[in-house]
RNA sequence: UGCCGGAUGGUGUAAUGGUAGCACAGCAGACUCUGGAUCUGCGUGUCUAGGUUCGAAUCCUAGUCCGGCAGCCA
């Protein structure tokens, strides 16, 4: 919809591609994920840039594993890269393909290299390999190996292939230009030795392609018109054309884009993989962590990262995105769609001192207000309630519209209440209870005499309450650009971790919710949005917090403090 | 310092020779049975210097700064 209005770059080239009937105005992308960790929100912007772009020009886009690298790839991750497109929304129908079905394909292409006299066997160790190449400001040498025959070259590849050969014996390059100031035109690898199982071939392999020979002969066996991949594959491009161009075989265009960044968190497999394998946090699927699995357990809906990958666009400039923006598409979601209830985090007794104690009543509470249709439903009241601690002071600061002795305050959909007094710990001198008076005339929560009360809590009857647990959550680190801080002054990147980032809270929630589906999403009036784990069930109740609702109290009184203080 | 990219408010982006706009964040206010949501208003930007042009964020020249590249990883 905005896309009407603006088209990114790539959708301009893509549109002008169809126009103009270059490959037959066609459209074909892929995704094409190394099944070696978990996707994270990085990869959703490509995920939803390569569907997207399908759909708009009504092609289609492949998910395809490129599982060159057997050392480094797992079953877990392909079954999880599958489950976390699909819950992110896309479909690629029949199209989904592993780059090793096409080894054989593959390898016949490099038989057609060597004897075309474009590739050659190197016996080079790989130190030595690295002198030979050379350094960007000045041109390689020339390997040895590099004019053998194509005879004793195709020999010696065969002989690779049948497991001749140790590990790093030898490898396969492309013969192009040792001279080139781009350091992958200086005859790249093609093939390398690798006595490895692989998860999806099997041992039918002992000699894999690298990404420059397996990506290119990827996209162009599968038909890929656009292969849209970030920026850092931008040298990598002039061998991409390379070796398409000595095969003559179909040849899709290669356009990189910015990969995502986002503050407060990192998005590199290395460094999520750390995190996961040294237990800083719980798994690939830590509420946390950016992943897309930690994402979902956090409580994010698919509809809002959709949303997020529309806002940030896409561009070739290196940028930083304010994780700001991701919480706005979240709360614009689940503002919409999360129904409400009431729960209380860190519980403080509430007594009604004129209300019979043997009494009970429900009233309506709204389901959502953004959507009447939701409904209402019925909760349970009594003498005696749980509030939220932050919602009482013995000597409320200015602007404090909450409860505090002879305060009036509106207990949500309920009635109004007065307190009169309030019990402390003699040995801590915390709050153990309040007492308050209501009106009975303001059953339901106005009063008759239309008197304003400015300040509206919510509530838990104790009688009723079911116990639960929050995990609430914080911002990973504590710096905006972990990586680069930690590269930068040369310090561990989990010198940045945030100790605060998970607080576990115990208190209660309404009856209504002892039956809260795993993975159910909630707003949890005057709190933020929750999500139930998915270890919660009726046994043992447990909220994960996706974001907290917009508090301008709190910056208020931030502000009331720093003025004070100066 | 070799090559390849890139520079628009605090952040992310749009404008493709013709009024620098949008979103987020921030601030101020209205409204409110969520200090939520909603609504109204406000501020801040074209890396620098020249040039072409009636007119430049856009084209040209020079410079500055930032990112990427020296795995048999992808």
């Amino acid at each position: 919809m905005q896309r009407a209005k603006a088209k990114d770059f790539i959708r301009q080239i893509v549109a002008e591609d169809v126009r103009r009937g270059v490959f037959g105005g066609r459209v074909v992308t892929r995704f094409p994920p190394e099944p070696n960790g978990y996707l994270h929100i990085g990869h959703a912007k490509a995920i939803h840039l390569n569907f997207s772009i399908a759909r708009e020009f009504d092609g289609r886009c492949h998910l395809r594993m490129d599982d060159t690298n057997p050392v480094t790839e797992e079953p877990e991750f392909i079954e999880a890269i599958k489950r976390d497109v699909k819950w992110l929304g896309y479909d690629w129908g029949k199209h989904f393909y592993h780059a090793s079905d096409y080894f054989e394909q593959m390898y016949r292409f490099a038989e057609e290299l060597i004897t075309k006299g474009k590739a050659y066997v190197c016996e080079l160790p790989p130190e030595v390999w690295k002198e030979y190449r050379g350094v960007p400001e000045k041109p390689g040498r020339e390997s040895p190996f590099r004019n053998r025959p194509p005879a004793e070259s195709l020999d010696l590849f065969r002989r690779m292939r049948a497991g001749e050969f140790p590990d790093g014996a030898m490898v396969l390059r492309a013969k192009i230009d040792m001279s080139s100031p781009n350091l992958h035109m200086r005859d790249p690898v093609l093939y390398r030795i690798l006595h490895a199982e692989h998860p999806h071939t099997g041992k039918k392999w002992c000699i894999y392609p690298t990404y420059d020979f397996a990506h290119c002969l990827e996209d162009s066996i599968e038909g890929i018109t656009h292969s849209l991949c970030t920026l850092e594959f931008e040298v990598h491009r002039p061998v991409y054309d390379w070796i398409l161009d000595q095969l003559g075989i179909h040849h899709p265009k290669q356009i990189e884009f910015a990969r995502l960044n986002l503050s407060y968190t990192v998005m590199s497999k290395r460094l999520l993989t750390r995190l996961v394998n040294e237990g800083k946090v719980n798994g690939w699927d830590d509420p946390r962590l950016p992943t897309l699995a930690g994402l979902r357990r956090r409580g994010v809906p698919p509809e809002a990262i959709r949303n997020f990958c529309d806002m940030i666009g896409v561009t070739r400039v290196d940028s930083l995105t304010d994780v700001a923006l991701l919480e706005h598409a979240i709360r614009d979601y689940l503002n919409r769609h999360a129904p409400r209830a009431m729960a209380v985090i860190n519980p403080l007794r509430l007594v009604i001192e004129n209300y019979p104690e043997k009494d009970e009543e429900t009233f309506q509470a709204v389901n959502n207000p953004e959507d009447p249709s939701a409904g209402t439903r019925p909760v349970p009241f009594c003498r005696e309630l749980f509030i939220e601690r932050d919602d009482f002071r013995i000597e409320p600061p200015p602007k404090y519209h909450r409860l505090a002795p002879g305060r009036e305050v509106r207990l949500r959909y309920a009635c109004l209440v007065t307190c009169t007094g309030f019990d402390r710990d003699p040995e801590t001198g915390e709050v153990t209870t309040v007492y308050c008076r209501y009106d009975p005339r303001s059953r339901g929560g106005s009063a008759p005499d239309g008197r304003k009360v400015k300040g509206t809590i919510h509530w838990v009857s104790a009688r009723h309450a079911v116990p639960a647990v929050f995990k609430l959550y914080d911002r990973l680190f504590t710096v905006a650009d972990p990586a680069d801080r930690a590269k930068e002054e040369g310090r561990d990147i989990t010198e940045f971790l945030n100790p605060h980032s998970l607080r576990v809270a115990r208190g209660f929630v309404e009856p209504s919710l002892s039956s809260a589906a795993p993975l159910s999403r909630w707003q949890f009036e005057r709190l933020g949005y929750f999500c139930a784990d998915p270890d919660s069930g009726p046994r043992a109740l447990i909220f994960n917090r996706t974001v907290t609702l917009r508090d301008s109290w709190s910056r208020l009184e931030k502000k009331l403090a720093a003025s004070r203080d100066t």
